[in-house]
RNA sequence: GGAGAGGUGGCUGAGUGGUCGAAAGCAGCGGUUUGCUAAACCGUCGUAGGGGGAAACUUCUACCGGGGGUUCGAAUCCCCCCCUCUCCGCCA
């Protein structure tokens, strides 16, 4: 979330901000609240300092006779105290209601636009798409021939959505967390395998709603857990309340975990195969970082995406985030689109990756901070990354590895850890 | 899951219902001493919000795991929840 005071003081910049990025947040409202809650907390302040007062006095009171008047006027005071208090706390609810759905300020350089179709394409890697002499198929149906999932049975045991990888498809799963996670830990991030469900206060920390008609989240019942819908939830939840050593900053950390996703909302949006599941694997990037540090930081993340992108050989553009794209916490967001030749009709690029620069508005949520200078304290910023989502990952490596015989290269990289460089069904 | 013991400032750790935002120690910061390092000594040292001040600063309020309650007054008493430790049970 953002500043209340800042959100005050720049009540228009906010308000604009909020039309591009299609939040219909009040800020107007939120405002003349907040102006409210103040006057409001002067009062509570006041009747506290007064009721703090007369408790002192009650110790000192010369006879019974004077302790007993004093009491009195304590209890007259509680009792005003008490309905202040509730009219501030109405105020509080209303306006930090107004608050959570008041998204992130945007980066200059962003994208105006309402959707992805305002997306700005930055740039290509390093490999250009494959050119086949034949008619390409899909990851499904490459799948199918070749035994390496079952939709059929996911659909059975779990409902639309999920699926059972097979044979080499369960050891691409394993052999591209070990090349990512090879990629991070040269690169100093630490490697962690983080919990799937996190306290629902995690998730609005990290700006996940759980609940509610459009949530994305699985909850789990009679309890306040959820399932994640990335590691970014658990990593950034990791150092809540804590307040950092500026020195130890910035903090790379990598998590490995499941993400569960509802995609309420999303029927009839292209859906074939693994591209939009409920269940996936994903190595997510995640770095704590000091203000100045995150605009680097975001551009590093995407870097490592491309480099791993590159390595495993797959065509790819980088994507600019439109506004109205962004979602609540990102102040700017890279994606990568990898190019999957199975989708439409002759190919299309499939977001395969997502890095954003969330600044200082999860941590303000989650209070991490760390200590400046002498004195005080200030809010991190936060960042996360996707390394690999396997799910996607695999339909690139499919689609892009296919042969005329009907066979998949294992992509060089992979090799070793998938202990095959062709995989093939006789 | 059962029984017990705990959760206090960056850390360790005292705390009688009122004078406690909280002893003490360590770390940190500033300084004195010092050939250097170390040590010693003196001072300073929580977070957030509001008022005043150009500022150094000052003042008020809230906060002792979280939430409720009792009371004029709660770190201290009561209830619920969360977490940690020990023991028992169960279990991959």
């Amino acid at each position: 979330m953002l500043d209340r005071r800042f959100v005050v003081e720049h009540a228009d910049a906010v308000e604009q901000n909020c039309q591009r990025r299609g939040s219909q947040a009040d800020v107007r409202r939120f405002v003349a609240l907040e102006g409210q809650r103040k006057a409001a907390q002067v009062e509570v302040d006041e009747l506290n300092r007064k009721a703090n007062e007369v408790s002192k006095s009650i110790g000192k009171a010369k006879d019974a006779a004077e302790r007993e008047a004093r009491k009195n006027e304590g209890r007259e005071l509680r009792e005003k105290t008490v309905a202040a208090q509730a009219e501030l706390d109405r105020l509080m609810s209303e306006s930090d209601a107004i608050l959570r759905t008041i998204p992130n300020m945007s980066h200059p350089e962003a994208p105006v636009g309402a959707d992805d179709g305002s997306n700005l394409e930055l740039r290509h890697g390093q490999h250009a798409p494959p050119h086949f002499d034949f008619k390409p198929l899909d990851h499904v149906e490459l799948g199918e021939r070749l035994g390496l999932m079952d939709f059929e049975g996911g659909a059975k045991v779990a409902g639309h959505g999920f699926y059972f990888l097979k044979n080499e498809a369960v050891l691409l799963e394993l052999a591209l967390q070990r090349y990512a996670l090879d990629v991070l830990m040269r690169e100093g991030f630490t490697p962690t395998i983080t919990p799937d469900l996190a306290r629902n206060e995690i998730l609005h920390g990290t700006g996940y709603i759980p609940r509610g008609p459009e949530t994305q989240i699985y909850s789990i019942a009679d309890s306040d857990l959820s399932l994640v819908a990335t590691a970014e939830i658990t990593l950034g939840g990791l150092l809540s309340g804590e307040i950092l050593d500026p020195a130890a900053l910035p903090i790379k950390l990598c998590g490995i975990s499941h993400c569960y996703r509802t995609e309420a909302g999303s029927g009839g949006r292209a859906a074939r195969g693994l591209y939009r599941v409920h269940q996936f694997t994903k190595v997510e990037m995640f770095a704590f970082t000091l203000p100045d540090g995150s605009e680097d930081m975001l551009n590093y993340f995407c870097d490592l995406e491309c480099q791993i992108f590159d390595g495993l050989g797959i065509a790819y553009r980088v994507v600019d985030t439109a506004t109205g794209d962004l979602g609540g916490p990102a102040y700017r967001k890279f994606d990568l689109e990898a190019w999957m030749p199975g989708r439409g009709e002759k190919g299309e690029y499939g977001e395969v990756t997502s890095t954003s620069n969330c600044t200082d508005y999860q941590a303000r949520r989650l209070a991490i901070r760390y200590r400046t200078g002498e004195k005080g304290t200030a809010f991190v910023h936060t960042l996360n990354g996707t390394a690999i989502a396997i799910s996607r990952a695999l339909i690139a490596v499919l689609e892009n590895y296919q042969q005329a015989d009907g066979s998949v290269l294992v992509p060089e990289v992979l090799r070793k850890w998938v202990g095959k460089d062709r995989i093939a069904r006789d």
